[in-house]
DNA sequence: ATGTCC
């Protein structure tokens, strides 16, 4: 049996090599070819106290018996909250992420809502370890913003145009691919640093500039600097702007799955309730194969995001002349407070002094182009975007999306497609939002959105 | 947010 055998037996790492000596030695014995392992230590682990006077598994046993617990911390770290108005329940998922063992402290954004695990909107540094759903099922959910050499006018007199660069170069829909699939060098890395990464390098191939669903999104808009900006390579005034919003698909959901399962499979004694707050130790096998995982989706994610603004802009004829991009659900090695810590962000930008990132609103409402201020308290960080204020469910009850899509071509904003748990009505106000977090960022310059797509299979969370 | 093997 290997390890990831004596894993799925519920063998915990601690005792994994004292779990091998024990097979080593009932093979050895003298009728240990009939004796079936796996179904013996499946019994052991299951019952160890039954098992402590036996001829070969008495010291495994023992050790499981005496298996250590893992004390929560008495006192929850701390967390400091930006923004008004967030949802007790994003509190209280919060205040428990606050008690994981290798808590260092949290932070949480303005637009903050309930997620698996941890909140959408929340910041959580830990010591050496890594929480698969503390980056989040969309491992590397980024936001890329390109300008373009095409003058904002066009915006409304040519519609057309637009919808058809959109059209013909993302696909959106869960499971969505290219039919024609297209190449990066991304494909060119080590998809074999772990099994997941292996089977999925396939469909990422397949998926690579594609849109995905929930919030995800490809819109043409107008960017307007109100001053030069060095940072941009700008000067100020108003120019066409492609903005997207997708991640790292099918395979990053696959990473968070395999990963996150492992970690909630070996929650310690004592720890058993996190839950989907599950880590991974950074000093375990598994913790590292997470983590270079990790970092290829993030690297997949930017090349998805990179092959939408090559083809989109492409379609159009028009040339990129600048641009910004961030992740905002992700985990860094990051130093905050004189310590190494692992940042995770999930649903958050990151914000260290000068840094620059987008931050969306709604397919009405404007997004903008911050240069973060390094604020310690918040690790460096702000929000991802406006917040949701409904249930994708509800708003399917509320909302009707062709009355909606009249409501906004009367405020200039075209609606190629979307579902009507999108609407600008779900999302708080990002003027406030940006108000509640202008300790943290600065803003560069505001996007207009004009032209806009959207799933319409309205089925997914974010 | 994803895809249909908990």
């Amino acid at each position: 049996m290997n390890t990831s055998q004596l894993h799925k037996i519920g063998v915990p790492d601690h005792a994994i090599v004292p779990a091998i000596q024990t097979i080593q030695q009932i093979k050895a014995s003298e009728h240990g070819r009939e004796i079936n392992v796996k179904t013996l230590l499946a019994e052991v682990v299951a019952n160890p106290a039954a098992f402590v006077e036996h001829e070969f598994c008495g010291a495994l046993a023992q050790l499981l018996i005496s298996e250590p617990v893992t004390s929560k911390r008495e006192v929850p770290a701390a967390y400091k909250t930006w923004g008004e108005e967030i949802d007790p329940a994003a509190h209280a998922q919060m205040r428990t992420a606050c008690l994981l063992p290798m808590a260092h402290g949290a932070a949480l954004m303005p637009d903050a809502h309930v997620g698996y695990g941890l909140p959408i909107g929340g910041v959580l540094a830990l010591e050496n370890a890594v929480a698969p759903y503390a980056v989040g099922v969309d491992i590397a959910c980024r936001m890329k913003l390109s300008v373009l050499d095409v003058p904002p006018s066009e915006l409304s007199t040519n519609f057309e145009r637009f919808r058809h660069a959109i059209e013909a170069g993302t696909r959106f829909g869960v499971g969505a691919v290219h039919e024609k699939p297209q190449d990066h060098a991304v494909l060119d890395a080590d998809w074999n640093i772990t099994r997941i990464t292996r089977e999925h390098k396939d469909k990422a191939r397949r998926q690579l500039g594609t849109s995905g669903s929930g919030n995800h999104f490809v819109e043409f808009g107008e960017l307007t600097l109100a001053a030069a900006s060095p940072e941009l390579g700008l000067e100020a005034g108003t120019y066409t702007a492609l903005l997207s919003h997708s991640g790292s698909r099918g395979p990053g959901a696959a990473v968070c799955d395999t990963y996150s399962r492992m970690a909630q499979a070996r929650l310690p004694r004592g720890c058993e309730d996190f839950g989907r707050l599950a880590w991974l130790s950074l000093d375990s096998e598994a913790g590292q194969e997470y983590w270079a995982a990790m970092n290829l989706m993030g690297d997949f994610a930017a090349a998805n995001h990179d092959v939408i603004h090559r083809l989109v802009s492409k379609k159009l004829g028009g040339r990129i002349i600048a641009g910004v991009e961030n992740h905002h659900n992700f985990a860094w090695k990051e130093v905050h407070f004189g310590r190494e810590l692992i940042v995770h962000r999930k649903g958050a930008t990151p914000a260290g002094q000068g840094v620059l990132g987008v931050i969306p609103g709604s397919m009405a409402d404007p997004a903008f182009i911050v240069k973060g201020k390094g604020v310690a308290d918040s690790y460096e960080s702000a929000s991802h975007g406006a917040g949701r204020v409904m249930s994708r469910t509800k708003a399917r009850d509320q909302f009707n999306f062709s009355k909606v899509r009249k409501e906004l071509e009367a405020k200039g904003v075209r609606v190629i497609s979307a579902g009507s748990d999108e609407v600008p009505g779900v999302y708080k106000n990002i003027l406030s939002v940006m108000q509640a977090q202008s300790d943290l960022v600065e803003i560069l310059a505001r996007f207009d959105p004009r032209i806009v797509k959207m799933s319409d299979d309205g089925k997914a969370e974010d």
